[in-house]
RNA sequence: GGGGACGUGGUCUAGGCUGGACUAGGACACCGGAUUGUCACUCCGGAGAUCGCGGGUUCAAAUCCCGUCGUCCCCGCCA
């Protein structure tokens, strides 16, 4: 007999007799009749056992097959998609027993620690919310699949086992058997290779790529990840990127969640994410903008403002609507969060009914230009961040994304997805004391600098200013990925490489294989690459990537299912040359 | 590399500030028994814990101190 899904029987299958197996889910036993439920991936039905004592041994998870036949319920129960229906058995076969789980299967959330779920993840992942995700997941990647194969895009799988270029995150490295003293690289990205692809006259490529990142893992960071890594050949306008990256993310929302994204997308420039929004990945559900006061503030007694401004820097406020009455422990709770990303202190300033008040209020003779810059009405209180323009702004920006959770000013269920663009193509390393790639060193800068970067005599210390042909795509404050239009000519790649401080024989050592290729006829090309976990937790509303992720790793980069990373024998490490100190 | 929170039977947790009647309490799970309409079944009984590990303070440590390991969150880092 074949089996068929138990979350499928209804009132319409009632007399028909039928095969099932799955797993005990819950037992209610009666004495003489006994209720299981039982749970396969369609769902559950209940199975009424009388006359069969057997059925009283079962125990939860146990892996079981039964004949029987569907009756009508005496007691239906609304609450289960087939709860019109049981199946009475008549022939019950335990296929497996299975000890007692360390926790339930029907919990939601689970109450067991994340630790213990990991190392348990099958019975975990057996949890319906788990097997939700696991399916959105699936139906993400087919969206996207489907999508840009119908675009006229292919799918081409390239190497792990590659080559270091370091300039980037940190790699993991995988020991040579066959050339002792030499290492494999994985992949921080398909980055080369997706252009060498469009070199070899690909043209529309795309990816669902596995990339590893040896750094200190979050809750949105793992060590491997996966990508959606796209790129098109003769891409020069980011427009025409832009346009394709919202059908294929609309059509995602669509068949994921059956929500409609409006479109086109917003533009917002680098400088308008920072200073409006205070993040190069604003968060667009809310208003709380950043206000610049620098003028307000001029010609200030007060010393902390004076010295940032003489220094270049600048101040920044942020209205909050009606909270000029905030406590003083709310204020210095807002001021943690302002100091924890790098600000030196958070000033305040309310508009009270009987004038202002906080430590600024003796130190501004004159506040009006500080209510008309602001649109500060009685009530509102003002924060106010000063230093380097980009810091402060960033600084009072995460105190906008804390008083937007506070005040429960964030939507639910509203999706603003936005394209940020003109990033500065170089920024300087203090710690390195050299230019480094704000995107990567491949990034073309945009066209009205590129005189910049080829001219010889260009002074160094004003290479920041030049601009990248750049782009990330931000959802709800998330980063969802980054792409730019590529540099394709060999001269500017190399003038890019030597300005990062990689002459041209290191150039070579490393990158020699790139530069040639760049030699024998590249397109123009561009491209972006997009986080598949973050996008899978966004959409499964989860907040932390080891929800989506199968078998993920914990914050320090172990697994506790299989117990990874772990020692190799001695033997091993001979074959592969390597000696461990300590 | 730095900061913070947590670690108690299989699981989740109470107790911890204010050390002593804590002989470590509860819930779920488990084991035995009862049970013919349950669906978080119910009822009766039972077993199960070197309080993460090491050291210290003390007459006395789950409790206080130091170290260490693990987990989680954050900063740095993540082109």
């Amino acid at each position: 007999m074949k089996r068929e899904n138990c979350g499928q029987l209804s009132g319409k299958d009632v007399g028909r007799k039928v095969c099932l197996a799955g797993w005990v889910h819950r037992v209610r036993d009666l004495g003489k009749l006994t209720f299981v439920d039982l749970r396969d991936g369609s769902g559950l039905v209940q199975l009424l056992f009388r006359g069969l004592p057997d059925a009283r041994k079962l125990s939860c998870e146990d892996v079981i097959r039964v004949e029987g036949t569907v009756v009508l319920r005496e007691a239906p129960n609304p609450d289960l998609p087939t709860g019109e229906v049981e199946v009475k058995v008549d022939r019950l076969e335990v296929l497996a027993q299975a000890k007692s789980p360390p926790f339930a299967v029907d919990e939601d959330p689970p109450k067991a620690g994340e630790e213990t779920r990991l190392r348990f993840r099958y019975l975990d992942l057996r949890r319906p919310r788990m097997q939700r995700n696991l399916r959105l997941r699936h139906r993400t990647t087919m969206a996207i699949r489907e999508y840009l194969d119908r675009e006229g895009f292919i799918e081409v799988e390239t190497p792990l086992l590659t080559r270091s270029t370091p300039e980037g995150a940190r790699d993991f490295l995988v020991p040579s058997r066959l050339e002792p003293g030499k290492f494999y690289a994985l992949p921080q990205s398909p980055q080369l290779f997706k252009q060498i692809l469009m070199i070899s006259g690909v043209e529309r490529y795309f990816q669902i790529a596995r990339c590893f990142r040896d750094e200190d893992l979050r809750a949105d960071r793992q060590p491997e990840f996966t990508q959606l890594d796209l790129e098109m050949a003769f891409l020069e306008d980011p427009e025409e990127l832009f346009e394709l990256i919202e059908g294929l993310l609309s059509h995602v929302f669509q068949e994921t969640i059956g929500v409609e994204l409006s479109r086109p997308f917003p533009r917002l420039t680098y400088e308008e994410a920072v200073f409006r929004y205070g993040s190069d990945k604003p968060d667009l559900r809310f208003g709380l903008e950043l206000v610049d006061i620098t003028e307000a503030f001029a010609g200030t007694e007060f010393r902390v403002f004076r010295e940032v401004m003489e220094a270049g820097g600048r101040a920044f406020a942020l209205r909050v609507p009606g909270r000029a009455g905030a406590s003083r422990k709310e204020l210095e709770e807002l001021e943690v969060v302002a100091k924890a990303h790098g600000a030196k202190g958070l000033l305040w300033l309310a508009r009270g009914e009987s004038g202002p008040r906080g430590p600024l209020a003796r130190y501004l003779p004159r506040q009006e230009p500080l209510w008309e810059a602001t649109g500060a009405q009685v009530g509102d209180l003002l924060l106010f961040v000063a230093g380097e323009p980009v810091s402060a702004a960033q600084a009072l920006g995460q105190v906008r994304l804390e008083l937007g959770r506070r005040l429960s000013l964030i939507p639910e269920g509203v999706w603003c997805p936005a394209w940020v663009v003109g990033f500065p193509l170089l920024e300087w390393s203090e710690e390195e004391g050299r230019w480094t790639a704000v995107h990567h060193p491949f990034t073309s800068p945009r066209s009205e600098d590129l005189p910049k970067l080829m001219a010889p005599d260009f002074p160094q210390e004003r290479l920041g200013e030049l601009r990248a042909n750049a782009y990330d795509l931000v959802l709800n404050g998330v980063e969802l990925g980054g792409g730019s239009i590529r540099i394709h000519r060999r001269k500017v790649q190399q003038r890019m490489l030597e300005v990062l401080g990689i002459g041209p024989q290191e150039a070579e050592a490393r990158f020699g294989f790139f530069l040639r290729a760049l030699e024998y006829g590249a397109p123009p090309h561009g491209g972006i690459a997009l986080g598949l976990d973050r996008l899978v937790m966004m959409l499964a509303g989860e907040s932390t990537l080891r929800e989506v992720i199968a078998f993920p790793k914990t914050a320090s980069g172990t697994c506790p299912l299989t117990g990874a990373p772990a020692e190799v024998d001695e033997d091993q490490l001979r074959q592969l040359h390597l000696k461990v100190e300590g």
